[in-house]
DNA sequence: CGCATCATTTATCGATTGATAAATAAGCAC
DNA sequence: GTGCTTATTTATCAATCGATAAATGATGCG
């Protein structure tokens, strides 16, 4: 917890920075240094956090730190383009169309379609970006929460209902979609655990993957079953308040 | 992200903070007072992180900042003091034996097991500091994960074994920790969601638990016998990189 | 080559940070 | 009440932060 120390410990003459080092200045084009700029604070920030600072970051890109503030206003704006290139860059709009394609058997569309999706999120950058964002109360994540929800967790339903011979088109319940988060969810912690806590899981992904998926597939089966009974038993006012089959009390 | 600004509009004099403000000094018992510090500084570091401000704190507590080092060597003590709250003395060790206990069935056993587990981790404090302290790379968010899978996961391997007229004496496999981690992933994130980053979960907790316990174990059933049956054909060297019934490629 | 543009650097400000040393006073023992 | 212990405050330091203004020089065009 104790502050930086003395670089070098040398003559400490309290003035005079001991090596002033002619900086070499070389121009480069804007786009590519904001490029550049942006890579590299997704790099720092996933790091350190959102609180690492501009002049770290400077030293990173072999660059003063008022330079930055001629291709971003303020920090805030440098932030916001690291939140852009981690949500929306980064997300694929074939997800969806993945999951739903019916050309495979349903088990083999959702390992592949994890296996790329993790593929992308199982990254320090990625995981860690998203986490600090999540901290800091930005609306982001909720967003993104949202976004996983309609393009890949309904797909998702849809496609188990399918397979069941139920309605693929009856509207979602809450419930449904609340039970596919336990299968992402529980995805998204292995990375977590992985990539972020540096814990050493035996398993490979593909097989973790796999595991997942199988038991869900079997279990989700009955569970939505049974939503789809209530369902009948009472076709009207669809989404609100209704007890679950492994629901007690 | 402009810096905090002057707070008064009034005379900025340069010199002289307006409301000196003879402080009340009030003396109190170090023990107490030593656990109003850390039970403030857990507030604050979830709300904030570990970078909030030594002086935001002893704001809050009504103090001055010095104070706080007398009782704290440094920042990294009074952190380590919120560590311990946090992960020792809100762990509940007769979890476990909640969760072997076969005076009830298992999946009643598992829904009271969560609802009692998330009913410690799922507040603002627990969660924030817990991905706080996994982002800034301590090693304690790995031993908090061994001790979830030797204390809690090991102990649900073992009662779905008995379950399945499975040997639950037989050596976990790490495929089986693995499993049950999606389950537990899956729980802990949809904590993540609701309290770190304010989505609205259409579903109750203690629905969202049990159709994740039972939707789980169904299907942990099927995957658990495949990997017995792995066992059964191959009894010598348990341990090392098999195929699950899930797995293709 | 000379010149203008603008990417980059130097210098610096004011605010805030963790931490230390010394002065002060609240509360208990007698 | 007097006095001692020590919990608490006042004052202050060096480092670092985000941000701004002005000086500088690399590059391309004529």
């Amino acid at each position: 917890m104790a502050r930086r120390q003395a670089a070098s410990a040398g003559t400490s003459a309290n003035e005079a920075a001991p090596p002033p080092e002619k900086r070499r200045r070389v121009r480069i084009k804007p786009e590519e240094r904001y490029r550049e700029f942006v890579s590299k604070a997704v790099e720092l920030f996933a790091e350190v956090g959102f609180d690492a600072g501009t002049r770290e970051l400077a030293q990173r890109l072999d660059v003063t730190q008022p330079l930055l503030y001629r291709y971003f206003p303020s920090k805030g704006d440098l932030i916001s383009a690291v939140y852009k290139e981690i949500y929306l860059d980064r997300w694929k709009p074939g997800w969806s169309g993945m999951i739903e394609d019916e050309s495979e058997p349903l088990r083999t569309r959702l390992q592949h379609f994890y296996e790329d999706y993790t593929e992308t999120i199982f990254t320090p950058e990625w995981l860690r970006i998203y986490m600090f964002a999540g901290l800091r109360g930005v609306d982001i994540n909720a967003r993104y929460v949202v976004n996983v929800e309609t393009d890949l967790l309904m797909p998702m339903a849809r496609a188990v209902r399918r397979e069941l011979g139920l309605d693929p088109d009856a509207p979602i319940r809450p419930e449904e979609v609340e039970l596919f988060w336990t299968l992402h969810g529980g995805i998204f912690y292995y990375g977590v655990r992985k990539v972020v806590y540096g814990f050493a899981c035996p398993i490979g992904k593909e097989q973790m993957i796999a595991n997942a998926v199988a038991a869900f597939l079997d279990g989700a089966a009955s569970v939505m079953r049974g939503f789809a009974a209530e369902d009948a038993s009472a076709p009207t006012a669809p989404s609100t308040r209704r007890r679950s089959p492994g629901s007690r009390r």
